[in-house]
DNA sequence: TAAAACTTAGTGAGTGCTCACTCAGCAGAG
DNA sequence: CTCTGCTGAGTGAGCACTCACTAAGTTTTA
């Protein structure tokens, strides 16, 4: 219980990325997580006392499988910012939607979950602080006008993270539109000092 | 099966709406929709087959709504445009906030369940037209630069989507940091023939 | 050095509870 | 007598979680 092995951990946060890839939150159940662990579903339990510290688990995995993958690009700000929301919104047949749309899902029951809270507002308050940052600089070196790095961080996630819910899980045909709304909202952040 | 009336669609909707709000969608249950409801749990299916039809019922009735409260909106493209963005950008503690919680649940089950998937995406269409046409008002009438009015629509509704995400669900503390970006991004529309 | 005692990492077979949905029947209107 | 609207009392399936047990090491003891 107190300490689970590194290999443990990544084993069981795969096998419920996995689960929640193909089955969602809704129709996850422990038994989905067992098929895609090598051991047996009460051998999650041997690790985990229940099934939401399973998920918590997956979330901290995967926070800094976000982290690293952001902190990795460089450029100036202009390109660390459109690289970054290249990376955050994603097209309906990215490997990776179906992981989206569940943290997605995840979000949605923070309100009624304790134990999902924590690990999710790490990961949307990392992403934002990572955004503010390139934002900051941006505005600090004058590649971009003096907008409130903040404010204009808060509205791009947000804006990242809706697209999910429209896009990838609707189906609705705006990827194009969306890339589109992004890039012109980054086109408006540069100063027009030509 | 075949004719519902009006009534008892309005009543079973806001049964469904007030224990969305109290309980969320993970948690809600027919019991619970049915304590809404003046009449029997059993009474709900006489009326619906299934438990995802009412919610479906509850979408349709929801869109209605919107869709009228958004079209009551008047005056100029940018008032037009900024009063529609402080309907659907919300607070955490605005008193619809569960409401909005739970159509964000609702949206992250769309790729797993086709009978929420049809009213969502009539919902988040109609609202998607609706912005679109008050930017393409803008831009014709020489207001707002030159955009893409559907990109810059699709672009806001995300944003809109999202923020219920991290700043309602998750109370995180970026309300205003959001407000200051969605009015900042209309800033950036009007056109600077000043 | 070998047997005994203990620990670690699991497993298969439940168990009890929740919940969507059903059904036989009933009151009142026409 | 029949149709509409409705109900109380189930029922069966699914699911989180438990538990008695084991096989494979590791440590202690004589």
């Amino acid at each position: 219980m107190a300490d689970i092995s590194p290999d443990a951990r990544a084993e069981i946060a795969d096998a419920v990325r996995d689960a929640l890839a193909e089955h969602g939150y809704e129709r996850l159940t422990t038994a989905k997580i067992a098929e895609h662990y090598a051991k047996s579903e009460a051998g999650l339990y041997y690790y985990y006392d229940t099934k939401d510290e399973m998920i918590a688990a997956f979330l901290e995995h995967t926070a800094g499988q976000l982290g690293e993958e952001l902190a990795a690009i460089d450029g100036g700000p202009e390109q660390q910012l459109r690289a970054a929301c290249d990376h955050l919104f994603l097209s309906p047949d990215d490997e990776d939607a179906g992981v989206h749309v569940a943290i997605m899902e995840l979000l949605s029951h923070a309100p009624h979950n304790e134990t999902l809270r924590e690990p999710l507002l790490g990961l949307e308050s990392a992403t934002l602080e990572l955004f503010a940052g390139i934002v900051r600089q941006g505005v600090d070196s004058g590649v971009f006008r003096d907008v409130d790095p903040r404010a204009s961080a808060a509205f791009l996630l947000a804006a990242a993270d809706g697209s999910t819910g429209f896009h990838v899980a609707l189906e609705m045909d705006v990827g194009a539109d969306i890339e589109r709304g992004w890039s012109g909202y980054i086109d408006s952040l540069l100063a027009d000092d030509a």
